[in-house]
DNA sequence: AGAATATGAGTAACCGCTCTCAGAGTTCTG
DNA sequence: CAGAACTCTGAGAGCGGTTACTCATATTCT
């Protein structure tokens, strides 16, 4: 049961299937272990008999370097990880993807952690995460920004995504969710909206906080605003949507798409007609908003260039090099069939 | 820019910034590296001062053990991987939700390797993934048998999900797809319908192929069955749909939930009523679609189940236990407001 | 031909941590 | 009070690689 492989003596007893290390690779080959390294590092200083004997041993045997020591020997793994609060959400998704990509291009592998919203874990994960791995992109909404501050040096090199970290220098990925915010508002004032209704997201979360900032900073003077403890799910738009109906609102901003999408969906079960007696707008554009019926008001993020942006600024970082700018990402208003003209009154 | 300390002589000249490592807390703390490997792993035959002193030197210095050199040391990481195909199918998520609890339970942490349904990458993806930890779940639902029964030995301890590898044992968690598919056709079938359409899953994919199979053999004698090359996602189900219309069918079978949701949304979009006019079914049972308009009809996969299941099997395999049986879980049919008795022609 | 220079392979130190083993210091026993 | 039985701690050998250095051999130059 051992791992340890047995030290010479005491070495029988056990059928000793001997681990295919260098070192077994070597002495097959009649080499010494650096000649091995060599050749499996394609170094062309070896000559053409040794690297074929060694080969032919490394393929008999069926050898493979182990990263992990390899990782040690190097001080570098070859691989980044990217935190995210919940896989299920197709905004990472999407950043997930093309950070995947822009990586694989590199040679740099990625690794996904899954902190399940689970607030109470997430350092632990993101630092035992990093100190894996030779970079981090971590995406931490919730996450206090004073505790983020302290575990900020242990998890450098790392990419900020949706967020900023005053006090510390590090690159961030940012979504302009107040200018999301401001068109999709522009856009329902002038189809005459002058109450609307905002289907909050999870209070903990940084990106709600922005929503909710430019919201109340644009409805000064200009239309009533009814806030709603709502969610980020589906779900949660589904059943918020009831409420609404006493509200007399005559537009939904809803959290995110998602949300936004269970509202409609509850609405129209409520025999509500939308846009004619209520416009909805969301937010993310996620991919199959531009189906539903009516097809999705929404602020479209760019979320396949988060992704090669993060990866570039996190790469600057590994080798020393200044990243680029900040992005701040500003969503294009994509205006479809779920909003029209305020009914009349 | 080197990473190698430098070695004692030659130690000015750069203002070095001394690693934290175990030998200088050991150093630090005016005690033997061992003792602070002991004191670090909670190793109680330590006397209170020495511990005291220890866990001092390490709080002041910011000492945090490599996990790469532990690992290497260990022979273990506590790390287990899983590898999907498509981290955006909900799915996998489930399962991926319910792995990482049942592993963070043992201590071991999930990592995600997400081959972007690339499967060329796969092979390599899931060696990597596999050596750099201690246990594999393995998603590859489209990688041909024979290569992967090639890759077998090198990936042990694994666990498959999704598929069976005759010729090697190692535990599966697989869905009885056929039976799924038989309540969905004999639920159609006891509302009359003797005409229905199959919106096939991608080709390649094993789990498509078992829906086929069962949807034929049950088709025998009993009903007519149209196949349409669809696809697997949202936007593939909305786009299909047109096709429907001159099938002259009565019901839909789709490859799975986002594909009937597609569908359902089109067909609403089309005027066409459901389940008025046709009646549809999807697979899965995902979050969402039981707030559809009308609430989707489907079989549902209790994916809460499978992760946890996976990690007892992988668990086992990794300590040399004998893991229980393959599970096969049966979906239940979960009736719901898309489908309703064939229009009378 | 002899010296200077390349070239290629081996030796051994090191990456950071764990763990066996043995020795020093204590407490128990007879 | 000597010797046995424990308790702790430190020394040092790994884990499986990489690489600076060294040295023997082959090559080139004068």
């Amino acid at each position: 049961m051992s791992n340890r492989s047995q030290s010479s003596e005491r070495a029988h007893a056990q059928v000793s299937v001997e681990r295919v290390t260098i070192g077994l690779v070597a002495k097959t080959a009649g080499v010494s272990r650096a000649t091995v390294s060599r050749v499996m590092n394609g170094n062309p200083r070896v000559a053409q008999d040794l690297a074929q004997r060694v080969r032919r041993a490394a393929e008999e045997l069926g050898y493979a370097p182990s990263p992990v020591a390899r990782s040690l020997a190097l001080g570098r793994t070859g691989i980044i990880a990217m935190l995210v609060p919940d896989l299920g959400n197709p905004m990472f998704q999407g950043i997930l993807h093309g950070l995947t990509d822009a990586a694989a291009q590199e040679n740099y592998r990625l690794l996904v952690a899954d902190s399940n919203e689970n607030l109470h874990e997430e350092p632990v994960l993101a630092i035992e995460a990093r100190r894996r791995c030779d970079g981090l992109v971590l995406c931490a909404p919730r996450m206090p920004a004073e505790q983020l501050l302290d575990l900020a040096p242990q998890l450098a090199p790392f990419v900020l995504i949706n967020r900023e970290l005053p006090g510390f220098a590090t690159p961030s990925l940012t979504i302009d969710f107040a200018a999301g915010i401001r068109d999709l508002v522009t856009h329902l004032l002038s189809l005459g909206h002058r109450r609307l209704a905002y289907l909050a997201g999870p209070d903990t979360s940084a990106s709600n906080h922005a929503r909710v900032q430019a919201l109340h900073k644009a409805a000064e003077g200009t239309f009533e605003l009814v806030e709603l403890p709502c969610g980020a799910t589906f779900a949660d738009g589904h059943a918020v949507a009831d409420q609404l109906t006493d509200l007399q609102v005559t537009a939904v901003v809803a959290y995110n798409d998602l949300v936004a999408f269970g509202t409609l969906s509850r609405l129209h079960e409520l025999g509500i007609n939308v846009p004619a007696q209520m416009s909805i707008v969301g937010f993310d554009d996620i991919p199959f908003v531009r189906y539903t019926t009516p097809p999705l008001t929404t602020a479209s993020v760019p979320m396949d260039q988060l992704g090669p942006q993060a990866w570039e600024r996190l790469w600057a970082l590994m080798n020393d090099k200044s990243p680029e700018e900040n992005v701040h990402v500003r969503p294009r208003l994509e205006v479809r069939g779920s909003t029209g003209p305020a009914p009349s009154r």
